[in-house]
DNA sequence: CCACTATTTGAGTGTTAACTCTAATTTGTG
DNA sequence: CACAAATTAGAGTTAACACTCAAATAGTGG
């Protein structure tokens, strides 16, 4: 792949293929599906990509980046600007977010590599929210915080979950009341 | 249907059949995969369902009133039994828990008639979890209860969710986790 | 034990899925 | 502009899918 005819090739797929497993599941998500949307032919996606599950997991990693867009910069991030980023990630990316739910309950079942990954994921999720509490209220120990950080993070992935079923939640409105708990329990 | 025979056979289809949504999903759950697994030809399935979607449609039926066992009394029952009733319900029938979760994700995007089924059941949960915090809490607004409910239930599913993930999280530690919480707050 | 019907059998149907292959076309480069 | 490599076209293959059906078997009331 060295002209850049394919790498056009290539993102249409993955644009495709984004919007099928959001819009349609993984059932949905066919090879024809994919080449029809993408105005693309068949051999031309296997020029492209070994598989369909290769095309899938590319997608899948996009989304998994997508939930921490900065998972390098750990030590400055308050709680509320993580759990914004959240929101805001669920409200501007819907289709992303639906990709990573939709993985997360049906992929995983049958790709153990996928669902380990999904789980380093959670487990660096719920270190950066610890750290950030801990931030905030130094006198907590590590154990508490760690233990808040994971209801928290599991709260908001409830909300995901829901926002999935119903199109029009309202993501914002119930993350800030999350914030709000966490404030009060403190 | 008449004779016991047939009885005997369709139970063994529909545990087959939750097994395998559990075990691997929707897309796994192949008429040949439940024939194989309940010991029947699928001759004899198809005397007994009209289609697989049947069979699946009542094995969800059963999930989704498995997680509200007495959706009458609604009058009695204080958070703390809500809460622990969803854990044990996690706990104790772990396929029709991933059924739920399965389904509320992956069917419920091809099929109107069963997310709406599960909307009008996330409300109904909602509902009872308000009228349980009212109880406990009389001079709290129903408006501010029902929130607070709201927000329990999505953390509740979030937890729900990450079993799905991983068989070994402590689904009892993180439920007790948010009673504290909710009590904290008030 | 007999007639009647529920149930089971298992090969078979049509469809659609993922994926392959060869020939034709387009693209970048010396 | 010529040539090699990248890309695309599109028919074709193989396998798995949901589902059917005529015949065989098993269960039940009389």
């Amino acid at each position: 792949m060295r002209y850049k005819a394919g790498l056009e090739t290539k993102d249409r797929i993955l644009d495709a293929t984004r919007s099928l497993i959001a819009g349609k599941g993984l059932e949905g998500t066919t090879i024809k599906a994919i080449c029809d949307q993408a105005g693309v032919l068949p051999g031309s996606f296997y020029n492209l990509f070994a598989s369909k599950e290769q095309a899938i997991l590319t997608v899948v990693r996009e989304a998994i980046d997508a939930v921490d867009p900065d998972p390098e910069g750990q030590g400055t991030d308050t709680l509320d600007e993580l759990v914004l980023a959240y929101e805001r990630f669920l409200e501007e990316q819907p289709a992303l977010a639906r990709v990573y739910i939709r993985i997360a309950v049906s992929g995983a079942a049958t790709n153990p590599e996928l669902s380990g990954r999904l789980l380093r994921h959670h487990e660096g999720r719920v270190r950066r929210f610890a750290s950030a509490i801990q931030r905030q209220a130094s006198e907590m120990a590590e154990e508490h915080a760690t233990r808040r950080a994971e209801t928290l993070v599991l709260a908001l992935n409830g909300i995901a979950l829901h926002r999935v079923l119903d199109p029009n939640f309202d993501v914002a409105a119930h993350a800030r009341a999350l914030l709000e708990d966490a404030a009060a329990v403190g």
